[in-house]
RNA sequence: UCAGAGGUUCAGGCGAUCGCGGCGUUCGGACGGUUGUGCGAAGGUCGAGGAAAGUCCGGGCUCCAGGGAUGAACGGUGGCGGGUAACGCCCGCCGGCCCGGCGUUUCAGGCGCCGGGCAAGGGACAGUGCAACAGAAAGCAAACCGCCGGACGGGCUGAAAUGGCUUCCGGCAAGGGCGAAAGGGUGCGGCAAGAGCGCACCGCGCCGCUGGCAACAGCGGCGGCACGGCAAACCCCACCGGGAGCAAGACCGAAUAGGCGCGUCGCGUGGGAAACCACAGGCUCAUCCGGCCGGAACGCGCGGGUUGGUUGCUAGAGGUGCGUGGCAACACGCAUCCCAGAUGAAUGGUCGCACAGGGGCUUCGGCCCCGGACAGAACCCGGCUUACAGAGCCUCUGACACG
RNA sequence: GGGCGCGUAGCUCAGUGGUAGAGCACUGUGUUCACACCGCAGGGGUCGCAAGUUCAAUCCUUGCCGCGCCCA
């Protein structure tokens, strides 16, 4: 993702708190599932923040390609302490976070449905 | 060998593998008449720093303004000379201060020589101003305790004295005391006591000569000591500065809305060549007054311009080596090398080996865990400042050991 | 990239070369059966940090640290 415009849409979606990150998912957002990184002031200097961010995108190139949320964006917002966490936490994390927030997203799909009907 | 000071270099190393960004090469298929364009793949190659940081100075570059010069205002700089594109930076020197050693001296201090270190170092006779508390007195000289002399006098004490105390008058600024600072310092002479009152040396000021590009230094003469401190108080003097910044600037430019022009179509009445005016007509719920409108549609073209894209964009006051000149900063010459160009922003993940470091256990063989300093390019360059684990090298000083 | 401002007691702020203050808050005490109000007394400060100028620095100068704001 490289638009501002799509950042902010996402918080719209559905969000998935872990000790890592936060996860925002805004479904049926583009034709294929897209990525994108969030590191605010708070996670560090200009080191810390740089590396919090590359680690975060190493995670999601192993994870997501097996479980992303189809046509949907991923927001991912660093939190304090991501250039430090073993990398193995940050793995766990990640599938434990798409895990919820694919429950979440059929889930309110399926709320949208009930009340349409 | 150890300790200290100063300077300088490096910035964890080697390898495997999966990924990322730039640039060539080859291949693939799509569009196209072609040059080619963008997409994908393979393989090649390059891919953060000494501070990339803070943004405290100086430039290049770009745009804007401006006829030149000078001045005003504002801001900055401040010994002298050199280096530099330039600087508030760097080098050398001068004067000052501090430390150490040696010499002189009875000691201290002072002075001389040698070595090392430190600093934002113009002007206090251009003017205005500031100095709490203490102290008699804080900038102009003055006199609290004191020192010295005098008193026909007065008082007290004493047997008395030319004695002592007190009081009064006068001289002095050595000693004490206050203070951050009290109007040259040391010594000798001198004097009632004292004092640059006189003398010698030192300091200070003025003049002259000599040396030096200069800051300044040395020597000689005169003065007889006043002209104290603060300008990182206002200020004065000399010198410097046009403004903005790559989000500068240039180019391309979708959809939608709006602007301008042209054409086609359309266009109640009267006046007028036209502009326009008046009246119909419409809108403002209706009426009166007032106000506004008094053509819409279609097509073509032009210019501006938002999201966005392209460019500026990395070969430069460039790095390395050698030589020459210079005390040095640095300059010149030759050879050689190409060393990031991202734009929601490329350097990451995992693993192995050896090397520093920290912690724990220990049967002293070793084992386990943690873990690589400060920190991330955003137009480029020269400095300054700040942060920083550890390692190497050079110079100097001191101690110990050996020869 | 460029510019401006602020750090003083627990909080909000004065002070601008000479031993640092106000209001609220806090503590003790008086008053009240008790509390509030009120009266009296009191404690509390590396003046963000460091270096410098000065006899003397919260104040002047420089460099850092933190926070806030404005413009492109």
């Amino acid at each position: 993702m490289r638009k501002r415009r799509d950042f902010l849409a996402a918080n719209s979606g559905v969000r998935v708190v872990t000790p890592s990150f936060i996860l925002l998912v805004k479904p049926e957002a583009s034709p294929e599932a897209r990525a994108g990184f969030t590191v605010s002031r708070k996670v560090g200097n200009a080191v810390a923040r740089n590396r919090a961010r590359r680690r975060l995108r190493e995670a999601a190139r192993l994870v997501l390609p097996e479980i992303a949320v189809p046509h949907a964006d991923h927001v991912f917002i660093a939190r304090a302490g991501d250039a430090e966490i073993p990398f193995a936490a940050l793995l766990a994390d990640m599938r434990h976070a798409m895990d919820a927030a694919g429950r979440k997203a059929s889930g309110k799909a399926g709320r949208k449905m009930a009340s349409r009907g």
